[in-house]
DNA sequence: GACGATACGGAACCATGGTTCCGCTTGTCA
DNA sequence: TGACAAGCGGAACCATGGTTCCGTATCGTC
């Protein structure tokens, strides 16, 4: 894929620059920014973002796969931490802390207006990645039972949603995590 | 406002037809709704649903002023329940359930891309009357006494999001509720 | 039935935003 | 330095969707 013939220098200049202000501005704002938009700010003209890319999609799909890598990274990491319960909590809300940061991270993860394909294979990744932090913190206790990976999905998608608006950081995360632990009663 | 003259047979029969119809298409698919498309529906002229409502944010504010004046209308009705947790904890899910089965009132709610004007005064009032309840289960020691009327809207966005999701009724629900009750050891 | 006011339909208008195209510029290599 | 491929800018194109306009149809009244 990568393959093909070595750009030319200005070519490779342009490129970098081109995704430096879209994931900026992604990041900022979501899919709402227009490709005009981040030529200017990227200083080429938009048939110089069209050569390297071949669509708008296309180009949120190139930063967005960046991110979620890193975090499916992440969670391969903690899947054999001493402290499973420890290890989920944190990497849920670290997830969230992102995608509050990153609204292109979120659209992409909650799937809105047809951006499943950018994530395609790799959001299965994630969500399996995700799935075996959960299952160990629910052998190990920490964790209510009737919780499974699709559900994780969804979760994260709502404190993003709670996190946006109410401003003030962590409440709403704090909130569910206390709702997702294993009650006195278990379950 | 609802002064001036008596509409003309057709008109009012037209009006109708309107709103029966964008309550029903804005419900199920939200503000992406097109203007042509609602007149089509509603077997109208474009022409004919800009006489009755000067702008397409206008007939989306009609239909969803109505929505939410029943919900502050059911919030004061609770105001004195004699259970005030379980009154909270029940209007606060039938919220919740109400906006994921109508997109228009999420997004009004959510105050989704410029929807703010359209909520406005009763918008407060909404926020206002939930925090009554909010404010005697909290006396009743029902909810833990961090959260304030703010977060709430920010609480019901987000199991909006998550109910939308994860498909299974409910359950995202269950989980913030749990979070919100007064754990053990108080707080 | 006739007439004025009211309402209607839908083509036309305008703005926004993604995508394409092509004449010109620039990098690279001999 | 000359030549050619690679890359560039940005005007133009097209689709979508909100809003306006105006010739025509319908209602209500005398």
């Amino acid at each position: 894929m990568s393959a093909g013939k070595p750009l030319r220098a200005d070519a490779r200049r342009n490129r970098a620059r081109v995704l430096e202000v879209a994931e900026q501005t992604f990041a900022q704002r979501g899919l709402a920014v227009s490709v005009d938009e981040i030529a200017e700010k990227a200083g080429v003209g938009v048939g110089t973002i069209y050569r390297h890319f071949p669509t708008k999609d296309a180009l949120f799909g190139a930063i967005v796969v960046d991110r979620i890598q890193r975090l499916v990274d992440e969670a391969r990491d903690l899947a054999d931490a001493d402290d499973p319960g420890g290890a989920f909590f944190r990497f849920f809300t670290h997830v969230i802390e992102e995608a509050v940061l990153n609204k292109a991270l979120y659209e992409a993860l909650s799937e809105a207006a047809g951006v499943e394909t950018v994530v395609g294979e790799l959001g299965k990744q994630l969500v399996a990645a995700q799935g075996v932090l959960l299952a160990r913190a629910q052998r190990a206790g920490a964790l209510r039972k009737d919780v499974d990976a699709g559900d994780l999905k969804a979760l994260v998608t709502g404190c993003v949603a709670m996190e946006s608006q109410g401003m003030v950081s962590g409440r709403m995360i704090a909130i569910v995590c206390d709702g997702l632990r294993t009650p006195a009663e278990n379950r």
